[in-house]
DNA sequence: TTATGTAAGTTGACTTTATCCACTATCTTT
DNA sequence: AAAGATAGTGGATAAAGTCAACTTACATAA
């Protein structure tokens, strides 16, 4: 049986990193994208060119959540879509040119304020967790 | 400088959870408390007679939202307040026996998903990870 | 080819959380 | 005693989450 405390201290984390990060990134939020905004730009300029459903299942959220957040980035300019050739039921979303400067700055923000949380531990320490959760999120086929 | 891929990894982690967790908890959640109201709960049951401020810190969230959260929890009987005989300004909340049947619920589903979740990863793997939590929430004073 | 079923995305209506600020009551400090 | 800090509550508003209905497009099989 796993161990439930472990999800608690998820929480705790991304809770702190979410109040270590809010102040700072407020202040260079002038698109006015939140932290939703933010989270979903981030991991699509990972991504590039990927459909709405992709996207949604990388950032487990919901689709209609997902799908007016993308219009909302739309609007701003950050984001892209275009009709995928192969179907044409799926948008491909990309970041813009624009986008793309507003993912640095958010970067940076994200950046300080990580270093800043997890302060009390060790570059080894971070490097251990970083790989750990990766295996944690990737799934079995 | 740290590295953004952290967060948004710990970010989709929490959510995957979150969304594996909500069909097996809202079958038994009778009482109707929720998400906000389940974690809470769990925290309390870890922390026992400890005042609002020290649980808001705790969770990390804001302390309005929690005073509405553990009110609520309260109308339903599983927590409850009782003013500190050192400093008439704090609450103490504890979690009622009846409270304790929800929590031993709530860690039974928790348990469960966090098992699914977690299935690509060995035990020591999810011990690791455990341990480099603690340390990352850890904070230095 | 046409049913039938399924997947991608959008929209609407509604509930829950989150955020921010003002406010009371109670310490704490000087 | 006065000033400031801390615990907690309540209100107003904004942001997310939830759930279902719906459209369009693909997939498959009779």
């Amino acid at each position: 049986m796993a161990d439930i405390e472990l999800a608690l201290l998820i929480d705790r984390l991304m809770r702190k990193i979410h109040f270590s990060l809010q102040p700072r990134a407020s202040k260079i939020d002038r698109e006015n994208i939140g932290p939703g905004g933010g989270i979903i730009l981030l991991t699509l300029a990972d991504m590039q060119f990927c459909g709405m459903q992709e996207l949604t299942d990388r950032v487990a959220r919901d689709k209609s959540q997902m799908s007016r957040t993308i219009r909302s980035l739309e609007a701003k300019g950050l984001v892209q879509r275009q009709a995928s050739k192969d179907d044409a039921r799926v948008n491909l979303v990309s970041v813009t040119t624009r986008g793309n400067k507003v993912v640095e700055e958010l970067r940076q923000a994200l950046a300080e304020t990580i270093n800043d949380v997890l302060q009390p531990m060790t570059t080894q320490e971070k490097q251990q967790l970083k790989i750990l959760m990766k295996r944690a999120v990737q799934h079995i086929d």
